[in-house]
DNA sequence: TTGACATATGTCGATATCGGTATATATTTC
DNA sequence: GAAATATATACCGATATCGACATATGTCAA
């Protein structure tokens, strides 16, 4: 055994700099594969294959269009990463300080004065 | 040339999904390998691989406790995953749908009576 | 039909990655 | 100092991945 599986889930399509680039463009709108073959200047069979990707783990949608398909993303895909990250948030937002320390200060407050008035 | 650096980033660092687990057991706390090596079920080796990789990326840092090692999250590093992913929630989130809904509505009530009473 | 255009797929080489096993490097305990 | 414990590193094999190039497939235009 080697080596898992990977190209197989969003975290990974998506661990790839070139597909976070794609996904960047496809978030402007619909656009064809030759366009994004300029925007990133990639070889475009290069493009094809991450697109591939991106289509396997649900990122984006195809569309024909006479000879050309058009690539349209479907971020729902991206949801699982991000209530993955936002678990982490906490971490580095200073929001959750203050909001602890708010926290603290209620309790504080309910316990020092255990059903005053008002 | 061919397989551009990966493990580099948090991007990539995260994509396995025994890395993601061993960040889990950090959200709780501080805790040495062997710890980790408990709860995942993993060989020892390949949890200490697996740390050095997130160590690299800053996900992780280190603390020496005689022999054992504490390791400890250090969730700024996922900030980069978080603010990139966050762009992608008004694909999948309805609150963007209604925000946009509310928006529209304020923009033709401006547009219908510019600049009447109050 | 022929040719131009748009895209996908196949093959290949280089390399990185994961997991396993063995071993090195502390550090504590006896 | 010797044995035991905790962790890191080295090496190896299998395989996946990226990128390049060539080529297949499908569609429009003349």
């Amino acid at each position: 055994m080697a080596r898992a599986a990977t190209t197989a889930d969003a975290f990974n399509a998506v661990a790839e700099p070139r597909r976070r680039q794609i996904l960047d463009e496809l978030v402007e709108g619909e656009r064809p594969v030759n366009d994004l073959v300029r925007e990133l200047g990639l070889a475009q069979p290069l493009v094809s294959k991450h697109l591939r990707v991106l289509r396997e783990v649900g990122a984006v949608d195809v569309r024909e269009d006479g000879r050309r398909r058009l690539y349209r993303l479907n971020g729902h895909a991206l949801k699982p990463i991000h209530d993955w990250v936002k678990d982490y948030e906490r971490t580095w937002s200073e929001r959750f300080d203050r909001m602890d320390a708010v926290l603290e200060d209620l309790q504080r407050k309910e316990e020092g004065d255990g059903g005053d008035g008002e």
